[in-house]
DNA sequence: ATTGTTATTTTGGTTAACCAATTCGGTTTC
DNA sequence: GAAACCGAATTGGTTAACCAAAATAACAAT
Protein backbone atom coordinates (compact mmCIF):
# COMPACT_ATOMS: atom_id res chain seq x y z
CA UNK A 1 0.00 0.00 0.00
CA UNK A 2 1.87 2.80 -1.19
CA UNK A 3 -0.43 5.49 -0.39
CA UNK A 4 1.13 6.07 2.52
CA UNK A 5 3.98 8.16 1.74
CA UNK A 6 1.24 11.07 -0.15
CA UNK A 7 -0.84 10.96 3.22
CA UNK A 8 1.78 11.55 5.33
CA UNK A 9 2.29 15.21 3.52
CA UNK A 10 -0.89 16.37 4.21
CA UNK A 11 -1.57 15.10 7.62
CA UNK A 12 -0.50 18.21 9.24
CA UNK A 13 -4.08 19.52 7.96
CA UNK A 14 -5.65 19.37 11.14
CA UNK A 15 -9.06 21.15 11.32
CA UNK A 16 -9.90 23.01 14.55
CA UNK A 17 -13.17 21.49 15.34
CA UNK A 18 -15.28 23.45 16.98
CA UNK A 19 -15.34 21.68 20.23
CA UNK A 20 -11.84 21.35 20.43
CA UNK A 21 -11.56 24.99 20.62
CA UNK A 22 -14.68 25.60 23.36
CA UNK A 23 -12.97 22.75 25.39
CA UNK A 24 -9.84 25.14 25.03
CA UNK A 25 -11.40 28.04 25.97
CA UNK A 26 -13.15 26.55 29.08
CA UNK A 27 -10.08 24.92 30.09
CA UNK A 28 -8.39 28.77 30.22
CA UNK A 29 -11.22 29.70 32.32
CA UNK A 30 -10.35 26.83 34.74
CA UNK A 31 -6.89 27.25 34.85
CA UNK A 32 -6.49 30.80 34.74
CA UNK A 33 -8.09 30.59 38.17
CA UNK A 34 -11.55 32.52 37.00
CA UNK A 35 -13.31 28.99 37.67
CA UNK A 36 -12.39 26.69 40.67
CA UNK A 37 -13.45 23.57 41.62
CA UNK A 38 -17.27 23.52 43.11
CA UNK A 39 -17.77 26.68 41.45
CA UNK A 40 -21.40 26.49 38.92
CA UNK A 41 -20.05 27.77 35.70
CA UNK A 42 -22.32 29.69 33.36
CA UNK A 43 -25.36 28.00 31.77
CA UNK A 44 -25.45 26.73 28.69
CA UNK A 45 -26.83 28.91 26.88
CA UNK A 46 -24.45 32.15 28.95
CA UNK A 47 -21.49 29.53 27.41
CA UNK A 48 -22.80 29.45 23.83
CA UNK A 49 -23.44 32.96 23.39
CA UNK A 50 -20.07 34.20 24.85
CA UNK A 51 -18.55 31.57 22.45
CA UNK A 52 -20.65 32.52 19.75
CA UNK A 53 -21.51 28.94 18.84
CA UNK A 54 -24.91 26.71 19.14
CA UNK A 55 -25.70 25.19 22.30
CA UNK A 56 -25.35 21.46 20.91
CA UNK A 57 -21.79 22.50 20.09
CA UNK A 58 -21.55 23.84 23.84
CA UNK A 59 -23.19 20.41 24.62
CA UNK A 60 -21.12 18.23 23.22
CA UNK A 61 -17.70 20.43 25.27
CA UNK A 62 -19.02 19.97 28.43
CA UNK A 63 -19.96 16.43 27.43
CA UNK A 64 -16.39 15.62 27.05
CA UNK A 65 -15.36 17.25 29.61
CA UNK A 66 -17.59 15.26 32.04
CA UNK A 67 -16.33 12.05 30.68
CA UNK A 68 -12.79 12.97 31.86
CA UNK A 69 -14.51 13.94 35.14
CA UNK A 70 -13.06 17.56 34.91
CA UNK A 71 -16.82 18.62 34.95
CA UNK A 72 -20.15 17.41 36.52
CA UNK A 73 -23.47 18.46 35.15
CA UNK A 74 -26.56 17.63 37.09
CA UNK A 75 -29.95 17.52 35.46
CA UNK A 76 -31.74 21.08 36.13
CA UNK A 77 -29.29 22.12 38.30
CA UNK A 78 -26.08 23.32 36.40
CA UNK A 79 -22.12 21.89 35.41
CA UNK A 80 -19.55 22.56 38.47
CA UNK A 81 -16.05 21.97 37.92
CA UNK A 82 -16.13 18.82 39.73
CA UNK A 83 -12.23 17.29 39.40
CA UNK A 84 -9.18 18.03 41.68
CA UNK A 85 -8.51 21.92 42.58
CA UNK A 86 -7.41 21.57 38.30
CA UNK A 87 -5.05 24.57 38.67
CA UNK A 88 -3.10 20.59 38.57
CA UNK A 89 -4.07 20.44 34.72
CA UNK A 90 -2.67 23.11 33.59
CA UNK A 91 -2.12 21.96 29.79
CA UNK A 92 -3.25 18.86 30.38
CA UNK A 93 -6.36 18.90 29.64
CA UNK A 94 -6.20 19.22 26.26
CA UNK A 95 -3.63 15.90 26.02
CA UNK A 96 -5.94 13.52 26.83
CA UNK A 97 -7.79 14.51 23.95
CA UNK A 98 -5.25 13.45 21.62
CA UNK A 99 -5.13 10.04 23.32
CA UNK A 100 -6.71 8.27 19.95
CA UNK A 101 -3.93 9.29 17.81
CA UNK A 102 -1.33 8.71 19.81
CA UNK A 103 2.20 8.14 19.21
CA UNK A 104 2.81 4.43 18.27
CA UNK A 105 5.75 3.85 21.10
CA UNK A 106 3.53 5.26 23.58
CA UNK A 107 0.81 3.16 22.95
CA UNK A 108 2.93 -0.33 22.92
CA UNK A 109 5.20 0.86 26.58
CA UNK A 110 2.01 1.67 28.10
CA UNK A 111 -0.01 -1.35 26.57
CA UNK A 112 3.41 -3.69 28.04
CA UNK A 113 2.76 -2.51 30.98
CA UNK A 114 -0.88 -3.01 31.83
CA UNK A 115 -0.47 -6.42 30.09
CA UNK A 116 2.04 -7.50 31.78
CA UNK A 117 0.54 -6.57 34.99
CA UNK A 118 -2.82 -7.63 34.11
CA UNK A 119 -1.04 -11.30 33.72
CA UNK A 120 0.34 -11.76 36.64
CA UNK A 121 -2.81 -10.53 38.07
CA UNK A 122 -4.89 -13.66 36.57
CA UNK A 123 -2.41 -16.47 37.61
CA UNK A 124 -3.02 -15.31 40.89
CA UNK A 125 -6.69 -14.75 41.05
CA UNK A 126 -8.22 -16.61 37.72
CA UNK A 127 -11.18 -18.71 38.64
CA UNK A 128 -11.96 -21.91 36.95
CA UNK A 129 -14.30 -20.15 34.52
CA UNK A 130 -11.37 -18.17 33.46
CA UNK A 131 -9.55 -20.74 32.08
CA UNK A 132 -12.63 -22.11 30.25
CA UNK A 133 -13.26 -18.67 28.61
CA UNK A 134 -9.22 -18.34 27.94
CA UNK A 135 -8.89 -22.06 26.45
CA UNK A 136 -12.38 -21.34 24.82
CA UNK A 137 -10.69 -18.23 23.45
CA UNK A 138 -7.30 -19.43 22.39
CA UNK A 139 -8.65 -22.23 20.57
CA UNK A 140 -10.88 -19.96 17.91
CA UNK A 141 -7.50 -18.14 17.56
CA UNK A 142 -5.53 -21.10 16.73
CA UNK A 143 -8.31 -22.29 14.53
CA UNK A 144 -8.04 -19.17 12.73
CA UNK A 145 -3.99 -19.14 12.66
CA UNK A 146 -4.02 -22.76 10.69
CA UNK A 147 -5.81 -21.75 8.42
CA UNK A 148 -3.86 -18.88 7.57
CA UNK A 149 -6.11 -16.02 8.27
CA UNK A 150 -5.97 -12.46 10.01
CA UNK A 151 -6.91 -13.51 13.41
CA UNK A 152 -6.16 -9.81 14.70
CA UNK A 153 -9.70 -10.22 16.82
CA UNK A 154 -9.17 -13.40 18.20
CA UNK A 155 -5.45 -12.36 19.04
CA UNK A 156 -7.15 -9.46 21.22
CA UNK A 157 -9.82 -11.45 22.88
CA UNK A 158 -7.55 -13.70 24.76
CA UNK A 159 -5.48 -10.64 25.85
CA UNK A 160 -8.78 -9.38 26.84
CA UNK A 161 -9.95 -11.97 28.31
CA UNK A 162 -6.56 -11.76 30.53
CA UNK A 163 -7.60 -8.67 31.80
CA UNK A 164 -10.93 -10.07 32.82
CA UNK A 165 -9.45 -12.40 34.64
CA UNK A 166 -7.13 -9.84 36.36
CA UNK A 167 -10.11 -9.32 38.00
CA UNK A 168 -9.02 -5.75 38.26
CA UNK A 169 -12.15 -3.71 36.32
CA UNK A 170 -9.87 -0.27 36.20
CA UNK A 171 -6.75 -2.36 33.95
CA UNK A 172 -9.83 -4.11 31.95
CA UNK A 173 -11.66 -0.43 31.44
CA UNK A 174 -8.25 0.88 30.68
CA UNK A 175 -6.96 -1.71 28.19
CA UNK A 176 -10.30 -1.59 26.32
CA UNK A 177 -9.85 1.96 26.02
CA UNK A 178 -6.68 1.51 24.21
CA UNK A 179 -7.34 -1.60 22.28
CA UNK A 180 -8.60 -0.27 19.59
CA UNK A 181 -6.05 2.30 18.71
CA UNK A 182 -3.40 -1.01 19.05
CA UNK A 183 -5.96 -2.78 16.31
CA UNK A 184 -5.65 0.17 14.19
CA UNK A 185 -1.65 0.50 14.32
CA UNK A 186 -2.16 -3.15 13.33
CA UNK A 187 -3.99 -3.47 10.52
CA UNK A 188 -2.79 -0.11 8.80
CA UNK A 189 1.10 -1.98 8.69
CA UNK A 190 -0.50 -5.73 7.55
CA UNK A 191 1.28 -7.93 10.33
CA UNK A 192 0.11 -11.12 9.39
CA UNK A 193 1.80 -13.27 6.91
CA UNK A 194 4.30 -15.71 7.40
CA UNK A 195 5.26 -18.23 10.37
CA UNK A 196 4.85 -14.96 12.77
CA UNK A 197 1.07 -16.09 13.33
CA UNK A 198 2.42 -19.57 14.41
CA UNK A 199 4.80 -18.31 16.99
CA UNK A 200 2.86 -15.97 18.64
CA UNK A 201 -0.01 -18.82 19.35
CA UNK A 202 2.68 -20.92 20.80
CA UNK A 203 3.48 -17.56 23.38
CA UNK A 204 -0.21 -17.52 23.82
CA UNK A 205 -0.29 -20.94 24.75
CA UNK A 206 2.62 -20.28 27.38
CA UNK A 207 1.37 -17.94 29.09
CA UNK A 208 -2.17 -19.29 29.40
CA UNK A 209 -0.18 -22.90 31.26
CA UNK A 210 1.62 -20.26 33.22
CA UNK A 211 -1.50 -18.55 34.47
CA UNK A 212 -3.47 -22.07 34.86
CA UNK A 213 -0.37 -23.26 37.63
CA UNK A 214 -1.07 -19.91 39.01
CA UNK A 215 2.72 -18.78 38.48
CA UNK A 216 2.36 -14.92 38.02
CA UNK A 217 6.14 -13.89 37.88
CA UNK A 218 6.52 -16.13 34.59
CA UNK A 219 2.88 -15.46 32.92
CA UNK A 220 3.94 -11.60 33.50
CA UNK A 221 7.22 -12.42 31.88
CA UNK A 222 5.98 -14.54 29.30
CA UNK A 223 3.80 -11.94 28.26
CA UNK A 224 6.50 -8.89 28.01
CA UNK A 225 8.16 -11.39 26.24
CA UNK A 226 5.13 -12.03 23.70
CA UNK A 227 4.25 -8.07 23.44
CA UNK A 228 8.43 -7.64 22.77
CA UNK A 229 8.09 -10.38 19.85
CA UNK A 230 4.94 -8.56 18.45
CA UNK A 231 6.27 -5.18 18.47
CA UNK A 232 10.09 -6.03 16.81
CA UNK A 233 7.81 -8.08 14.65
CA UNK A 234 5.88 -5.09 13.87
CA UNK A 235 8.91 -2.86 13.43
CA UNK A 236 10.46 -4.71 10.65
CA UNK A 237 7.33 -5.34 8.63
CA UNK A 238 7.00 -1.21 8.86
CA UNK A 239 9.59 -0.17 6.81
CA UNK A 240 8.80 -3.17 4.18
CA UNK B 1 -19.44 12.21 58.18
CA UNK B 2 -21.76 9.68 59.78
CA UNK B 3 -24.35 9.85 55.93
CA UNK B 4 -22.41 7.12 54.48
CA UNK B 5 -24.17 4.10 56.42
CA UNK B 6 -27.45 5.56 55.24
CA UNK B 7 -26.23 6.08 51.54
CA UNK B 8 -25.24 2.59 51.31
CA UNK B 9 -28.58 1.43 52.05
CA UNK B 10 -29.95 3.16 48.85
CA UNK B 11 -26.94 2.75 46.61
CA UNK B 12 -28.67 -0.03 44.59
CA UNK B 13 -31.17 2.27 42.70
CA UNK B 14 -29.70 2.43 39.57
CA UNK B 15 -31.53 4.32 36.84
CA UNK B 16 -31.00 2.64 33.96
CA UNK B 17 -30.53 5.51 31.77
CA UNK B 18 -32.19 5.59 28.39
CA UNK B 19 -28.65 5.98 26.63
CA UNK B 20 -27.47 3.38 28.43
CA UNK B 21 -30.23 0.85 27.03
CA UNK B 22 -29.44 1.85 23.74
CA UNK B 23 -26.34 1.37 23.88
CA UNK B 24 -26.68 -2.48 25.08
CA UNK B 25 -29.41 -2.56 22.25
CA UNK B 26 -26.60 -1.84 19.37
CA UNK B 27 -23.72 -3.93 21.54
CA UNK B 28 -26.62 -6.70 21.09
CA UNK B 29 -26.94 -6.09 17.29
CA UNK B 30 -22.81 -6.28 17.20
CA UNK B 31 -22.04 -8.74 19.38
CA UNK B 32 -25.11 -11.33 17.96
CA UNK B 33 -23.75 -10.84 14.32
CA UNK B 34 -26.35 -9.21 12.72
CA UNK B 35 -23.97 -5.94 12.33
CA UNK B 36 -20.26 -7.03 11.17
CA UNK B 37 -17.45 -4.42 10.90
CA UNK B 38 -17.62 -2.24 7.94
CA UNK B 39 -21.44 -2.24 7.60
CA UNK B 40 -23.44 0.99 8.14
CA UNK B 41 -25.99 0.57 10.73
CA UNK B 42 -29.21 2.47 10.20
CA UNK B 43 -29.57 5.87 10.01
CA UNK B 44 -30.08 7.72 13.32
CA UNK B 45 -33.73 8.58 12.58
CA UNK B 46 -34.57 4.48 11.69
CA UNK B 47 -32.98 3.84 15.03
CA UNK B 48 -34.74 6.57 17.29
CA UNK B 49 -37.93 5.16 15.51
CA UNK B 50 -37.24 1.35 16.08
CA UNK B 51 -35.32 2.29 19.68
CA UNK B 52 -39.18 4.41 20.21
CA UNK B 53 -36.90 7.37 21.39
CA UNK B 54 -35.46 10.72 20.29
CA UNK B 55 -32.68 11.34 17.83
CA UNK B 56 -30.46 12.95 20.39
CA UNK B 57 -30.36 9.86 22.75
CA UNK B 58 -29.65 7.52 19.82
CA UNK B 59 -26.77 10.53 18.85
CA UNK B 60 -25.43 10.53 22.22
CA UNK B 61 -24.99 6.38 22.19
CA UNK B 62 -23.98 6.65 18.69
CA UNK B 63 -20.92 9.23 20.23
CA UNK B 64 -20.23 7.40 22.98
CA UNK B 65 -19.49 4.19 21.04
CA UNK B 66 -17.62 6.21 18.71
CA UNK B 67 -15.31 7.57 21.23
CA UNK B 68 -14.36 3.98 22.26
CA UNK B 69 -13.67 3.40 18.70
CA UNK B 70 -15.93 1.09 18.40
CA UNK B 71 -18.18 2.88 15.71
CA UNK B 72 -17.00 5.72 13.35
CA UNK B 73 -19.73 7.92 12.53
CA UNK B 74 -18.84 10.13 8.88
CA UNK B 75 -20.71 13.25 8.34
CA UNK B 76 -23.21 13.04 5.65
CA UNK B 77 -22.57 9.51 4.85
CA UNK B 78 -23.17 7.58 8.10
CA UNK B 79 -21.77 5.45 10.47
CA UNK B 80 -20.02 2.12 10.49
CA UNK B 81 -19.14 -0.58 12.71
CA UNK B 82 -15.44 0.46 12.93
CA UNK B 83 -13.39 -1.11 15.31
CA UNK B 84 -11.81 -4.78 15.50
CA UNK B 85 -14.74 -7.27 14.17
CA UNK B 86 -15.80 -6.71 17.67
CA UNK B 87 -17.33 -9.62 18.62
CA UNK B 88 -14.77 -9.16 20.88
CA UNK B 89 -15.75 -7.49 23.09
CA UNK B 90 -18.95 -9.38 23.86
CA UNK B 91 -19.87 -8.44 26.93
CA UNK B 92 -17.01 -5.83 27.64
CA UNK B 93 -18.25 -2.63 26.28
CA UNK B 94 -20.67 -2.11 29.07
CA UNK B 95 -17.92 -2.28 31.48
CA UNK B 96 -15.77 0.17 30.47
CA UNK B 97 -18.49 2.66 31.04
CA UNK B 98 -18.37 1.77 34.63
CA UNK B 99 -15.21 3.11 34.87
CA UNK B 100 -15.86 6.02 36.72
CA UNK B 101 -17.40 4.00 39.22
CA UNK B 102 -15.10 1.25 39.80
CA UNK B 103 -14.00 -0.41 43.09
CA UNK B 104 -11.19 1.12 45.37
CA UNK B 105 -8.94 -1.51 45.64
CA UNK B 106 -8.97 -1.67 41.23
CA UNK B 107 -8.20 1.59 41.34
CA UNK B 108 -5.26 2.01 43.77
CA UNK B 109 -3.48 -1.51 42.02
CA UNK B 110 -3.90 0.41 38.70
CA UNK B 111 -2.81 3.62 39.76
CA UNK B 112 0.57 1.86 41.28
CA UNK B 113 0.83 0.24 38.39
CA UNK B 114 0.75 2.64 35.99
CA UNK B 115 3.10 5.51 38.12
CA UNK B 116 5.82 3.21 38.92
CA UNK B 117 6.63 2.72 35.09
CA UNK B 118 6.12 6.73 35.24
CA UNK B 119 8.81 7.50 37.36
CA UNK B 120 10.67 4.49 35.72
CA UNK B 121 10.54 5.99 32.32
CA UNK B 122 10.47 9.69 33.77
CA UNK B 123 14.12 8.60 35.57
CA UNK B 124 15.58 7.61 31.84
CA UNK B 125 14.01 10.65 30.29
CA UNK B 126 13.46 14.17 32.18
CA UNK B 127 15.00 16.94 30.58
CA UNK B 128 15.89 19.77 32.88
CA UNK B 129 12.85 21.65 32.04
CA UNK B 130 11.12 18.69 33.72
CA UNK B 131 13.23 18.85 36.71
CA UNK B 132 12.73 22.26 36.96
CA UNK B 133 9.04 21.33 36.39
CA UNK B 134 9.09 19.18 39.32
CA UNK B 135 10.51 21.04 42.08
CA UNK B 136 8.30 23.65 41.77
CA UNK B 137 4.99 21.52 41.78
CA UNK B 138 7.04 20.10 45.19
CA UNK B 139 7.93 23.53 46.53
CA UNK B 140 4.18 24.62 46.41
CA UNK B 141 2.99 21.17 47.96
CA UNK B 142 5.59 21.94 50.84
CA UNK B 143 4.36 24.93 51.29
CA UNK B 144 0.76 23.72 51.86
CA UNK B 145 2.02 21.12 53.84
CA UNK B 146 4.02 23.57 56.10
CA UNK B 147 0.81 25.59 56.49
CA UNK B 148 -1.05 22.16 58.02
CA UNK B 149 -3.31 22.10 54.61
CA UNK B 150 -4.76 19.80 52.60
CA UNK B 151 -2.66 19.80 49.09
CA UNK B 152 -4.15 16.57 47.83
CA UNK B 153 -4.26 19.10 44.51
CA UNK B 154 -0.48 19.57 44.91
CA UNK B 155 0.28 16.43 45.65
CA UNK B 156 -1.45 14.63 42.70
CA UNK B 157 0.27 18.00 40.72
CA UNK B 158 3.36 16.27 41.70
CA UNK B 159 2.22 12.76 40.30
CA UNK B 160 1.02 14.72 37.20
CA UNK B 161 4.03 15.87 36.49
CA UNK B 162 6.10 13.37 36.68
CA UNK B 163 3.62 11.40 34.40
CA UNK B 164 4.79 14.00 31.87
CA UNK B 165 8.42 13.79 32.22
CA UNK B 166 7.49 10.09 31.07
CA UNK B 167 7.64 11.56 27.72
CA UNK B 168 4.76 8.73 26.86
CA UNK B 169 1.74 10.44 26.24
CA UNK B 170 -0.42 7.41 26.72
CA UNK B 171 0.52 6.96 30.16
CA UNK B 172 -0.55 10.18 31.23
CA UNK B 173 -3.57 10.13 29.18
CA UNK B 174 -5.00 7.17 31.34
CA UNK B 175 -3.50 8.88 34.65
CA UNK B 176 -5.54 12.02 33.79
CA UNK B 177 -8.41 9.65 33.71
CA UNK B 178 -8.14 8.07 36.44
CA UNK B 179 -6.79 11.10 38.56
CA UNK B 180 -10.59 12.48 39.23
CA UNK B 181 -11.59 8.86 40.56
CA UNK B 182 -8.74 9.10 43.07
CA UNK B 183 -9.38 12.34 44.49
CA UNK B 184 -12.92 11.56 45.07
CA UNK B 185 -11.84 9.00 47.14
CA UNK B 186 -8.90 10.58 48.94
CA UNK B 187 -11.63 13.58 49.62
CA UNK B 188 -14.54 11.08 50.19
CA UNK B 189 -12.43 9.38 53.40
CA UNK B 190 -10.26 12.41 54.66
CA UNK B 191 -6.56 11.28 54.20
CA UNK B 192 -5.35 14.70 55.58
CA UNK B 193 -4.43 15.31 59.32
CA UNK B 194 -1.29 14.05 61.50
CA UNK B 195 2.23 13.98 60.52
CA UNK B 196 1.40 11.87 57.43
CA UNK B 197 1.90 14.63 55.19
CA UNK B 198 5.08 15.35 56.76
CA UNK B 199 6.28 11.79 55.45
CA UNK B 200 4.89 11.86 52.00
CA UNK B 201 6.59 15.28 51.20
CA UNK B 202 10.03 13.64 52.22
CA UNK B 203 9.16 10.53 50.04
CA UNK B 204 8.29 13.11 47.13
CA UNK B 205 11.68 14.22 47.87
CA UNK B 206 13.21 10.88 47.26
CA UNK B 207 11.44 10.17 44.30
CA UNK B 208 12.15 13.41 42.34
CA UNK B 209 15.82 12.66 43.68
CA UNK B 210 16.20 9.20 42.05
CA UNK B 211 14.81 11.08 38.90
CA UNK B 212 17.25 13.49 39.17
CA UNK B 213 19.92 11.24 38.86
CA UNK B 214 18.15 9.34 36.21
CA UNK B 215 17.79 5.88 38.80
CA UNK B 216 15.21 4.51 37.03
CA UNK B 217 14.97 1.20 39.28
CA UNK B 218 14.90 3.29 42.47
CA UNK B 219 12.89 5.95 40.88
CA UNK B 220 10.32 2.82 40.32
CA UNK B 221 10.67 1.65 43.89
CA UNK B 222 10.56 4.48 45.89
CA UNK B 223 7.84 5.33 43.81
CA UNK B 224 5.49 1.81 44.95
CA UNK B 225 6.62 2.14 48.46
CA UNK B 226 5.15 5.96 48.74
CA UNK B 227 2.29 4.45 46.99
CA UNK B 228 2.11 1.53 49.08
CA UNK B 229 2.23 3.93 52.44
CA UNK B 230 -0.35 6.07 51.08
CA UNK B 231 -2.79 3.60 50.56
CA UNK B 232 -2.29 1.62 53.92
CA UNK B 233 -2.42 4.96 55.68
CA UNK B 234 -6.36 5.72 53.97
CA UNK B 235 -7.19 2.21 54.69
CA UNK B 236 -7.03 2.29 58.29
CA UNK B 237 -8.45 5.51 58.51
CA UNK B 238 -11.51 4.64 56.04
CA UNK B 239 -12.88 2.49 59.36
CA UNK B 240 -11.89 5.39 61.96
C1' DA C 1 -36.23 38.65 62.44
C1' DT C 2 -37.05 34.01 60.96
C1' DT C 3 -39.34 30.61 58.71
C1' DG C 4 -42.54 28.54 55.28
C1' DT C 5 -44.64 29.07 51.02
C1' DT C 6 -45.43 30.37 46.50
C1' DA C 7 -44.46 32.44 41.91
C1' DT C 8 -41.04 33.30 38.71
C1' DT C 9 -36.94 32.61 36.51
C1' DT C 10 -33.23 29.67 35.11
C1' DT C 11 -31.42 25.23 34.50
C1' DG C 12 -30.27 21.01 31.62
C1' DG C 13 -32.93 17.68 28.79
C1' DT C 14 -35.73 16.73 24.73
C1' DT C 15 -38.01 17.23 20.56
C1' DA C 16 -38.83 18.71 15.97
C1' DA C 17 -37.64 21.28 12.03
C1' DC C 18 -33.98 22.79 8.98
C1' DC C 19 -29.29 22.64 6.38
C1' DA C 20 -25.64 21.14 3.46
C1' DA C 21 -23.24 17.26 1.96
C1' DT C 22 -23.64 12.62 0.25
C1' DT C 23 -25.58 8.82 -1.91
C1' DC C 24 -28.17 6.41 -5.23
C1' DG C 25 -31.34 5.73 -9.13
C1' DG C 26 -32.64 6.77 -13.60
C1' DT C 27 -31.57 9.09 -17.69
C1' DT C 28 -28.84 10.70 -21.23
C1' DT C 29 -24.98 10.52 -24.08
C1' DC C 30 -21.25 8.61 -26.48
C1' DG D 1 -23.48 -1.50 -23.45
C1' DA D 2 -20.94 1.59 -20.48
C1' DA D 3 -19.92 5.75 -18.56
C1' DA D 4 -21.06 10.37 -17.33
C1' DC D 5 -24.50 13.15 -15.32
C1' DC D 6 -28.32 15.24 -13.06
C1' DG D 7 -31.94 15.22 -9.35
C1' DA D 8 -34.61 13.25 -5.70
C1' DA D 9 -34.12 11.07 -1.38
C1' DT D 10 -31.31 10.17 2.58
C1' DT D 11 -27.52 11.14 5.55
C1' DG D 12 -25.38 13.36 9.86
C1' DG D 13 -24.93 18.12 11.66
C1' DT D 14 -27.10 22.28 13.48
C1' DT D 15 -30.36 25.32 15.18
C1' DA D 16 -34.26 26.94 17.67
C1' DA D 17 -38.20 26.18 20.33
C1' DC D 18 -40.26 23.62 24.12
C1' DC D 19 -40.47 20.77 28.71
C1' DA D 20 -40.19 19.58 33.48
C1' DA D 21 -37.28 19.95 37.34
C1' DA D 22 -34.64 22.92 40.23
C1' DA D 23 -33.08 27.13 42.13
C1' DT D 24 -34.15 31.64 43.39
C1' DA D 25 -36.57 35.58 44.98
C1' DA D 26 -40.47 37.67 46.91
C1' DC D 27 -43.71 37.56 50.20
C1' DA D 28 -46.66 36.02 54.32
C1' DA D 29 -47.24 34.23 58.64
C1' DT D 30 -45.46 33.49 62.95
Amino acid sequence: MGKGKILETFKEIVIESPVDRIIKQIRDLITSGQLNPGDRLPSERKLADVFGVGRSQVRDALAKLEFYGILKTMPQSGTVVAGIGITALEGLITDVLKLHDSDFASLVETRVVLETQAAWFAAERRTEEDIESLEKALESYAEKVKQGQQAVEEDLLFHLKIAEASKNTVLKSLMLIITPDIVKDFISLDVCGDDRPQRALEEHHEILNFIKERKGQEASEAMRAHLIEVLEYSMNNKKA
